[in-house]
DNA sequence: TCAAGTTACTTTAGCGATAAAGTTTGAGCG
DNA sequence: CGCTCAAACTTTATCGCTAAAGTAACTTGA
């Protein structure tokens, strides 16, 4: 294994002092520029590379974010990540991925290494609520700018959010079946959190501006997986009269909603019609193209980035903000709005 | 901002010494039990946690890995991704992600950061060939040790490598289309690289091994994207006698098939049976589910991150190893191999 | 009884860099 | 001609931690 170059290497074969070569390196101008010269010439020649460790334990900054989601394989969180990743490397930060496969356990091992390496920032991904509220804390309060993408649980840890409408997402889905001339709506709710509360309260909300009496029955509790989506659907298939239009939480669900209307020899969209909420990657090669509400994940990503290092780079403490990244329907055949 | 604690800190509150401090907290056995309960108790109360930045400064190790994939929107590279982030994060590595975005300037910007942090290892996720073999070497030479994926390419890098049996994928997808009854069998080749290449030879050899002597017209050059695969499909429509199956050289170039094959009104599997390569997510989602030859991703990322963690954790340098994941047919509607 | 070990620590040095506080040299000036 | 000042460097201290080399106090053994 060759020597690596370091600053010390450089200043001695040069006779200079090492702080010398690192003046130059930094621009200071207290530098000749005979000196300056000859050290960038011998910096060139043994293709130096500063040591980021050491500069980091200098100057107290790692120039490294870390990002905690749930899960890679759903395509929602990867974009985020993406997101995330586009800005910090367009910055010169590193990003320290972590998963935690939806386990508190792991996301508080995920937390203490992010926070052993010194990374400057955090962005978390959008999990269930869980108890390492005490962690997050911890962690701004040393100085650790953090995000949180769609969470609105841990809500005395004071950050920047990056969050959806969800009570929109509830509307623009219910207004669309509604558009579609669909009157008995019925919906998939979601497990119990706030955003699928949320795109619940959106469902009642249009249902009410369009004048619609929403029967109590037309509400199942349901939940985020295509099983639930599944059972919830059999369920409301025994509603009279019956059902023309379905908003299912999200799009997992929708499609197990769908798979339950098939099977019952019913027809998408004709029979009834689906929407589901998240956009899902590929939802549109799907048997029977879904329609759903969407919003970009990569922008929530990059805005989470910039947040935090904008945060990170501007010296006093700024107020905490909260951006709101706006849903938009994306029609497709489920609802019947497109042939 | 909290004031962070550090050794210095524990070791003053106990009036001890710093290496004291260290030393019970690595175990060493000259320490007697009672201070070392005292240090315990200590680095509870206080909550310490060890500055992993100064401990790779002086160690030489960041127990940090990184990763470098083409294309994060892509399930197959997540899934590599995920692969390496179980294992990382199980041995008590992080793991640092750069996306190159298929470009080899932003591949370079990427080692250059990774080589800057000092990570101990490397895994190269695949992406075309591009000229940085110069800083491939000098990482692995600088004893950071680098694992490629499914890459063939700068084959003077000495290092770990992970790849597909792409002879394998061929051979395993036609035979699938012999074992169906076809014969006129065409195959949309991919890019000019030995991933592609190899599957093309694949396809040949079944073949030959089923007595079907290929016409030069089957095949027909493509590419991997969905636009390749639609516009090499177009082409093989009008070969006479008519092709009844295709073999495309990935997943997206087949679905870009079948939809020239049904834009000709012809059906699939019944006039033109299709099979592709690297099962993409929901690929079982699809009109009409597409049979892939698949192997997994996460097992290449797994066998990746082991590979490398090993190299490093282990002391002396033991010769470069090979890991083939083998290729298995995943049989779905496309190829009238399932009702 | 005293040299030779142990035991349980502490001191010193160094990882690779930066920042703050010197030091030397020459110029400018009254 | 001596004094001040700026320019161009160097020295020293520090970030938080570990490894190697001390060093006291206490055993041990012949």
């Amino acid at each position: 294994m060759a020597r690596t170059t370091t600053m010390k290497r450089i200043a001695g074969q040069l006779g200079v002092s090492i702080t010398t070569v690192s003046k130059v390196l930094n621009n200071r101008d207290d530098i000749g520029d005979a000196t300056r010269a000859r050290v960038l010439a011998k910096v060139a020649e043994l293709g130096y590379q500063p040591n980021a460790v050491a500069r980091s334990l200098t100057l107290r900054r790692t120039h490294t974010l870390g990002i905690v989601v749930p899960d890679l394989m759903h395509s929602f969180f990867v974009e985020i990540v993406a997101g995330v990743e586009a800005v910090a490397s367009a910055r010169g930060y590193g990003l320290l991925l972590c998963c935690s496969n939806e386990d508190p356990k792991k996301e508080r091992a995920d937390l203490d290494l992010l926070r052993q390496r010194q990374v400057d920032g955090v962005v978390l991904g959008s999990a269930n609520a869980s108890g390492n509220t005490d962690m997050l804390k911890d962690l701004s309060g040393h100085g650790v700018g953090l995000v949180m993408i769609d969470r609105d649980d841990h809500p005395d840890v004071r950050c920047d959010r990056v969050v959806t409408d969800d009570l929109e997402v509830g509307r623009l889905a219910t207004a669309h079946l509604v558009e579609q001339g669909r009157r008995a709506l019925a919906h998939i709710a979601g497990p119990a959190i706030v955003h699928a509360r949320r795109r619940a309260d959106g469902y009642r909300e249009a249902l009410a501006a369009a004048g619609i009496r929403a029967h109590t029955e037309w509400i199942a509790r349901g939940g985020f997986m295509e099983a639930d989506g599944y059972r919830a659907m059999k369920r409301l298939l025994g509603v009279k009269p019956r059902i023309d239009g379905v908003f299912a939480a999200n799009d997992p669900a929708a499609i197990g909603a769908m798979k339950a209307i098939w099977e019952a020899r019913l027809r998408v969209p004709e029979d009834i019609a689906v929407v589901g909420a998240g956009d899902i990657a590929l939802g549109d090669l799907l048997r029977v193209p879904l329609t759903t509400v969407s919003w970009s994940r990569e922008e929530q990503g990059r805005r989470a980035g910039e947040l935090i290092l904008d945060r990170i780079e501007t010296e006093g403490a700024s107020k905490f903000r909260r951006v709101i990244v706006p849903p938009h329907l994306v029609a497709r055949r489920s609802s019947g709005a497109v042939a």
